[in-house]
RNA sequence: GGCCCCGUCGUCUAGCGGUCAGGAUCCAUGGUUUUCAUCCAUGUUACAGGAGUUCAAUUCUCCUCGGGGUCACCA
């Protein structure tokens, strides 16, 4: 069975890039019938780690992603980490290292100096005498002095490391006892069952360590995809300080998880020419062996074509319930099949969508200045004054193509174009000159509000 | 700087020795629309450079250049 997982440390909130990686990691666990797990890896104590853990299982949640089990919290597994320290002290595969951070600095000056490469120097590896005194030991791994590391990644193909080149008796335990990151990994992964790692490829070089602490242990080693970066328009990995990584912004932003999910997986893996991915399909489709393997630039266009798309090709039930955390509330509506519809053709996002109804149920809050005075020219007010009139005579109307034949009635009696109704109605209606349908807006909000919103414009006009 | 990864339209990408180098987005133009948007049609734009290998290179090899990642008692 593939496991996979998603292990992130908690920054606070779920990233653009992280999303993505989680994304592949789901969508491979579920093509294969298999788990995705989820770690935190909340190490660093400073941060709490239950707000972090919450918030991202709510963008999770958000989107659909469900992890299988119960959440993994690292800084919770301290006795289990330090089973296998002891284990690795015991069979002398590790050992206590005394050297004080004055003298590693000091160390690491003279190699900088000589443009060596910094590393420990692997002073206590084979120490046997009377540890220094004052200096609380850290604990190292035998790490092999020579030799090749071979990263057999899904996505870059075998990747050489050279013992030389990288490796050095790197700490697995801090003076203070505590495991880190490279051990820890390893550690849990293995524990957790996971044999599928898909990672973005910043972690390429730590993967030879980790490698080590497997193979130190005992462990099989994982099979890795590395995926390739997100980076920001100057081409730098992407960081907050880029705005708008987190996930739950697209939602307030108005996006939808359909969409975010399909312009995400897209970034860095394709099938063939096909941009549209339903859940299902992606679930159906997903396979790590088409991932790109170059760094791509993230760009925020086809997320908004994306996101039109999926709100074009909602269903109207659907799309009236995702409008209610924009404030906006219309399940009840007796005209909300012509409202939705008035609208979804020309929203790019929810909350362009959420304003679009608002402009339209609720009277103009305020009226263009320049429309008012290019729609107000020549017999306007006369024709609105007609249009008052035919309406007010008129039985009850329902669709807009009852109001629509009025509208032409009015302009067909007066001998003037289409144009001459449209534009000042609009205004009067919209308080500007663009909009949906004027025969839908006055279908959604009926004769008697129609009639008052002209009125009160053309009040307005005198 | 050492090590590693990467390099096809502005952007996301297809390509896996022989293609008019395809699709999508963006942009532009035209059409539809009372407006705006949608929708439809058309169009502009790419193999980083140089050597090889080969009858034939975007595709294979090497070099150069360019970009990125990583080098902690952070994760």
């Amino acid at each position: 069975m593939i496991v996979t997982r998603f292990a992130p440390s908690p920054t606070g909130y779920l990233h653009i890039g992280g999303l993505r990686t989680a994304l592949f990691s789901y969508l491979w666990a579920r093509k294969n019938g298999g788990k995705f797990l989820l770690r935190i890896e909340d190490t660093d104590k400073a941060r709490n780690s239950q707000e972090a853990a919450e918030a991202i299982v709510k963008a999770f949640h958000w989107l659909g992603l469900e992890h299988d089990g119960e959440i993994t919290y690292q800084s919770q597994r301290d006795d289990i980490y330090a089973v296998y320290v002891k284990q690795l002290l015991d069979e002398g595969k590790a050992y206590r290292c005394y050297m004080s951070r004055e003298e590693l600095d000091a160390l690491r000056e003279t190699q900088m100096a000589n443009k060596e490469r910094t590393k420990y120097d692997g002073k206590y590896r084979d120490f046997e005498g009377t540890p220094p005194e004052g200096v609380e030991s850290v604990i190292r791994i035998k790490a092999p002095l020579s030799g090749e590391i071979i990263v057999r990644d899904g996505v870059k193909g075998d990747v050489v490391f050279r013992a030389e080149d990288i490796l050095d008796d790197f700490v697995i335990a801090r003076a203070d006892g505590s495991p880190t990151y490279n051990f820890v990994v390893a550690i849990d992964d293995h524990l957790m069952g996971v044999n599928e790692v898909i990672r973005g490829d910043d972690h390429l070089s730590n993967t030879p360590k980790q490698i080590i602490i497997y193979e130190a242990l005992g462990f099989d080693v994982p099979k890795f995809y590395h995926v390739p970066m997100i980076h920001n328009s100057e081409g730098k990995k992407l960081s907050k300080r880029d705005g708008a990584t987190d996930v739950m912004a697209y939602k307030e932003m108005g996006y939808t998880p359909a969409a975010l999910l399909n312009f995400l997986v897209r970034l860095g893996w394709s099938n063939g020419d096909q941009e549209i991915f339903s859940m299902d399909e992606m679930k159906e489709l997903f396979n790590p062996k088409n991932i790109n393997r170059s760094a791509s630039i993230y760009n925020t266009e086809k997320l908004d074509w994306l996101n039109s798309h999926y709100i074009k090709n909602t269903p109207n039930q659907e799309l009236a319930k995702m409008l209610e955390a924009y404030d906006i509330t219309i399940a009840s509506h007796d005209k909300k099949e012509i409202l939705l519809d008035a609208v979804k053709e020309r929203a790019k996002t929810l909350k362009e969508m959420a304003l679009l109804v608002s402009e339209m149920i609720n009277p103009p809050a305020s009226y263009d200045e320049k429309a008012l005075e290019k729609a107000f020219k020549g017999e306007a007010v006369e024709v609105l004054n007609n249009f008052v009139a035919k309406l007010s005579s008129s039985k009850e109307l329902h669709l807009p193509s009852e109001y629509h034949h009025v509208m032409q009635e009015v302009v067909d009696e007066m001998g003037v174009g289409f144009g001459k109704i449209g534009q000042p109605l609009r205004v009067a209606l919209l308080g500007k000159m663009s909009g949906p349908g004027l025969d839908s807006v006055m279908a959604v909000i009926g004769v008697d509000e129609t009639i008052k919103r002209v009125k009160s414009t053309l009040a307005l006009i005198k």
